[in-house]
DNA sequence: TAGGAGTACGTTAACGGGAT
DNA sequence: ATCCCGTTAACGTACTCCTA
């Protein structure tokens, strides 16, 4: 904590008093100013949004803030007002709010356009009479012969590139225009007569912050200028970097911080907002988010203890908590398996959703879905997608279960796809699997022994979702039949089911399961119909009897006509 | 009602001369 | 003053249905 007083002001004194220096730039008339610092690298997200809030109110305008962290600035721009003839865009056009047009940061490069950039000048050079668009198509040409080794080359600068623009804009997010927008090119060139802003010099208190220095108003959000920019570094001052000795701190004790939050807001009478008499955490972080930049200040202002300073720093610069991803459905898994099938993989997502929704009406394993959609969900949460990728978890685990693989899927259940003459699909139903075919008992015993656990256990034992631990909370033993109708299931799995499933993944290590031949699934080696034992472990007829059970199970809780 | 997945489609980065 | 051309890759959004 020690760490955030080691500079001239205090932290938070160095934050009221950037904000009271901005503050009186736009009282004075200034329409932007640099500041010498990365406020949301020194301050944190949030209390860069409190300082945007807050500047914002003086003038009773919207701020826009832009970070250059190469040079720890901090450029702090009035938004301009809407101009309609303006080839710029709106920002935050999606949501239909957010505020006035203004000017924007350009894309960062892809991989190819860099390549074509850097053409651009040799081909030039050999013959100055190319137009662009016959550089463009010779650099098409050179970019598909291009050996791999130097595309890889590009894509690392582009990579770079990427990272680097992240870094300087951390605000900007890409935002095209909606289809059908009418087209409005972002302005290349400054507009004559747009004389660049100055902020009087009386405005700044050069005592307090001598490298606060007003910049030009243009001079960031035009793309133009942008590039104009990299190439003469225009934009000056860069703020000795001793100013802010401290990075951005990352608190270790969130408890001790909140607690000491929490006891500064409740002291604070004044400060503290009517309905929080008795604030925890929660309470403190839903204010924290809520206050208004004003109270934020106040606040601050009224925080002279330094471990009630630091406790309100921490809970600022921690910020709200990431929004979990919600969990997969059954629905989707089962059409994110059933999409790779060669007569559906050609149809537009759009026209198979309502087929999809036929077939998912009727299909006898939604119980088996709803354990496959849980048990991914949670190697999702722990490993993330790229390590838990979905198609190859429904690649592996879908034949164990004896679901039918794609391509066999509609056959196998007695449906006929028609494709109409306006090319949408409509399945129809030729016949329906038997349900009664096999012994109900054993249905019932298999269809409550299988569980989350089961599945994850058995799709890691193939190498699957690297890095997964298993975690009590999270790897729930959600058994099939547990909750049809509120009441617990009546027996738990037989032993020799239990067994069966440890066999089965024995069996697996035991020998080399081929691998599917191309991305579409087509050459899956499980091509069994229901009720016969699959060869993805061959030899092995283990569960031959679990989807007849699972079917039965399903019979009972109404799922299965 | 938001959000889960996958797909299709549109936009936009750079470039500069010509067209509107 | 701004769009268009020609190119590829990256990214956002709309779309679909179901589930929590």
């Amino acid at each position: 904590m020690s760490s955030y007083t080691a500079t001239q002001h205090g932290l938070i004194g160095t934050f009221r008093h950037l904000l009271e220096q901005c503050a009186q730039s736009f009282r004075g008339g200034a329409k932007a100013l640099d500041l010498p610092c990365n406020i949301e690298g020194v301050f944190g997200p949030l209390a860069a949004k409190y300082f945007m809030r807050h500047a914002g109110d003086i003038q009773g305008k919207q701020v826009s803030i832009t970070y250059d962290t190469d040079r720890a600035v901090t450029l702090v721009q009035l938004e301009h007002e809407p101009e309609p003839q303006s080839g710029a865009e709106p920002i935050g056009r999606a949501a239909g709010v957010g505020p006035p047009a203004g000017r924007r940061p350009p894309r960062p490069m892809n991989c190819w356009m860099m390549f074509r950039d850097a053409m651009h000048k040799q081909f030039k050079d050999m013959n100055p009479d190319l137009s662009v668009q016959q550089i463009s198509t010779l650099c098409s040409r050179e970019w598909k012969v291009l050996p791999a080794a130097e595309k890889d080359r590009y894509r690392a600068m582009a990579k770079h590139a990427k990272e680097e623009h992240q870094r300087r804009f951390p605000d900007y997010k890409y935002n095209p225009r909606r289809p059908g927008e009418k087209k409005k090119r972002q302005s290349r060139k400054a507009t004559p007569g747009t004389a660049t802003f100055t902020a009087p010099a009386e405005v700044f208190d050069f005592n307090s912050f001598p490298e606060a220095v007003a910049v030009p108003t243009d001079s960031v959000h035009d793309a133009e200028s942008l590039r104009h920019d990299r190439l003469h570094h225009k934009i000056s001052p860069i703020a000795p970097a001793s100013f802010f000795p401290q990075p951005r701190h990352q608190p270790q004790n969130l408890t001790t911080s909140i607690t000491l939050c929490t006891s500064h807001l409740t002291n604070v009478s004044q400060q503290q907002p009517a309905n929080m008499t008795s604030p925890n955490a929660d309470h403190v972080a839903s204010y924290l988010a809520a206050c208004t930049g004003e109270e934020m200040v106040r606040l601050l202002a009224g925080t002279a203890d330094p471990a009630a300073q630091a406790a309100l720093t921490t809970a600022v610069l921690l910020g709200p908590a990431p929004k979990p991803l919600k969990a997969l459905n059954a629905f989707v898994a089962f059409r994110c398996y059933l999409i790779k099938a060669p007569g559906l993989a050609q149809i537009p997502m759009k026209m198979l959703s309502n087929p999809m929704g036929v077939l998912w009406e009727a299909d006898p394993n939604k119980p088996l879905w709803s354990l496959m959609a849980k048990a991914w969900s949670t190697m999702r949460d722990q490993v993330g997608k790229r390590r838990a990728p979905l198609d190859e978890f429904l690649r592996l685990i879908c034949p164990h279960l004896k679901i039918p693989a794609p391509e066999m899927y509609l056959e196998c259940l007695g449906w006929k796809l028609v494709i109409n003459g306006e090319g949408a699909p409509t399945v129809s139903r030729e016949f329906t699997p038997d349900p009664n075919s096999e012994d109900a008992e054993d249905a019932e015993a298999a269809a409550n022994g299988l569980s989350v656990g089961d599945i994850i256990n058995y799709v890691r034992s193939t190498g699957y979702a690297q890095g997964y631990s298993t975690d009590k909370n999270t790897a729930s033993s959600t058994f099939l039949s547990r909750v049809r109708d509120g009441r617990v299931a009546k027996r738990q799995a037989k032993p020799s089911h239990i067994q069966q499933l440890d066999k089965d993944i024995a069996a697996l290590h035991a020998v080399s399961v081929p691998e599917p031949e191309d991305s579409n699934g087509a050459a899956y080696s499980s091509m069994f119909p229901f009720g016969l034992a699959g060869p993805f472990v061959p030899g092995a007829d283990h569960d031959a009897t679990l989807l007849p059970m699972m079917r039965k199970a399903d019979m009972e809780c109404g799922w299965m006509r």
